[in-house]
DNA sequence: CTTGCTTTGTAGTAAAATTACAAAAATTAT
DNA sequence: ATAATTTTTGTAATTTTACTACAAAGCAAG
């Protein structure tokens, strides 16, 4: 009785799963057991019937039937349902790893929810101010070129494609040479579009330089406080959620968003006729998308 | 029986209450009344039992069990469990087109909340055997080749990287010549991997065709009753939330997501060392990252 | 060691959901 | 128009699931 008035008391949170994360240590052991069988996997929890998971917890079903009134519900069918609901909303909550021993359904959703998490941390942090810096320094420039190596390679194509379809005049360089060459030839007019997941490879490192030798305006879409950063006029920060290994979700899909973010400004900036007559005149050279 | 399937159809969907909305025209008068009772309010929907919603909506109980089976739930508690989810997950209920009224800050949010919304359905509709089928092939495949042409260009380069980085032999040729000669000289142990946003455009269907002649095997990444899709031997559907214009989100993040899922499967399925020693050898040639 | 209190489990009960089957309605063919 | 067939809906029985009352086990204080 003593314990269901306290468990009751933090009840006021946002979701199941929070309490019962924080209720853990103030549970005693057979409540311990069941906490933790519903914590390791909350989804699969919610498909399990008292029996199963009183037996899966190793103890018995009234015990999981008091558990969940002490968690303010009526029953186990209405803790389910409130914890199917905390599911839901409470993805981005924690970032769950990809273990070896994760069969295709785990890594997969695991991989989508981190994905998801990862949005979210962004639409938190991101700034619109420097999006809305961003986007003008993209309409008014003559010429972008667009910088990106290795995994990044694939985001500088996209963010061609991207700038060029809302009707500006973007440039990917394809191989160092190149960068170099473009790096070093500023004219006044051009923009340099530097793409980089750490911030820190050499390569590019040394694009911004060149650039920066000019006085060129550089903007960077990398992780703040990175070098590449520093070496910037114009930062487009990407937060990570935290530092995992490569497996478990990759941070290209939110650069890929903040590219969707700038093309939009870029084309609701511009007067709508003009996108759709870009548009349009894409279409012709490239059968677009 | 004959509407059962009709409505399994549909369930692909983001969530229960988009799909019974979508369904309302379709249900027969009995099916009807129940639909309109949940949706008049779903959330209250949930606190019921099946003999009190059966009341309510004035019909059997055997006929809203019958209406859950219907939009692929295993009865009663299931589909109540699964409106709860929909009830919950609200913002992502209705995607939001951007328009050209739109403040920095309304479209920055707009478009990542779209692309949750996305990353949600796919998580919904996606099939891990699929998924399993795929990572088995690209393992298993001598070569990898992959195709994609204008916005995803991108993507395929994207693909290229994590394949390679996970220790497969992929390669992804730039020019549509290029490719067509890829397509033309099939041998046994490779494995094609065409990436489309649409799954119609011309080129591409043309590449599918080659290879098609010599028997070989083709994974595509396209949207499901595509052209591209038909023609290939592994289908790795992307279901789009609703087709709204360009400006309000890329379906490519999700693409994106895809080919991470892709890459981690390939991981946890070679032996983790394997991987490792794969993954440093890279970072040699690579500066990875 | 015993008493009193708390916690946990067993067994029985109640409720809820599902199935099998039959009746009714609707559709089709004659 | 009506008989035959198919589809849809409801009734009743069955099964599953969750809950309650109570008893046994564990624990603390005297």
């Amino acid at each position: 009785m003593s314990q269901m008035n306290k468990v009751a008391a933090w009840s006021s949170e946002l979701n199941l799963i929070c309490e019962m994360r924080s209720a853990l240590s103030h549970l005693n052991k057979t409540e311990k057991k069941i906490a933790q069988n519903i914590l390791a996997d909350p989804e699969a929890a919610t498909q399990k019937s008292i029996a199963v998971l009183a037996k899966n917890s190793g103890v018995s079903e009234p015990s999981v039937n008091r558990f969940c009134k002490r968690f303010d519900t009526t029953g186990f069918p209405d803790f389910k349902l409130k914890l199917a609901k905390a599911a839901v909303s409470g993805i981005w909550e924690t970032v769950h790893p990809v273990k070896p021993e994760d069969d295709t359904g785990k890594y997969t959703t695991k991989i989508i929810n981190n994905t998801i998490a990862n949005l979210m941390a962004f639409k938190q942090s991101v700034s619109y101010q420097q999006i809305q810096l961003a986007v003008d320094a993209l309409i008014s420039a003559k010429r972008i070129f667009i910088v990106g190596l290795g995994g990044s390679s694939a985001t500088a194509r996209d963010a061609e494609c991207k700038f060029f379809q809302s009707g500006l005049s973007a440039c990917y360089p394809v191989d160092l040479i190149m960068q170099r060459m473009v790096a070093s030839n500023y004219a006044v007019g051009d923009l340099y579009f530097l793409i980089s997941q750490t911030g820190e490879t050499k390569e590019i490192i040394e694009v911004a330089e060149l650039a920066k030798l000019n006085n060129a305006p550089i903007i960077c879409l990398a992780p703040e406080m990175s070098r590449l950063s520093r070496l910037s006029t114009l930062k487009l920060q990407i937060v990570r959620v935290n530092s995992l290994d490569r497996l478990s979700f990759s941070s290209q899909a939110t650069y890929q968003v903040m590219l969707d973010i700038l093309a939009a400004g870029i084309s609701v900036q511009k007067n709508t006729t003009a996108r759709i007559l870009n548009k349009d005149c894409f279409k012709e050279c490239y059968k677009v998308i």
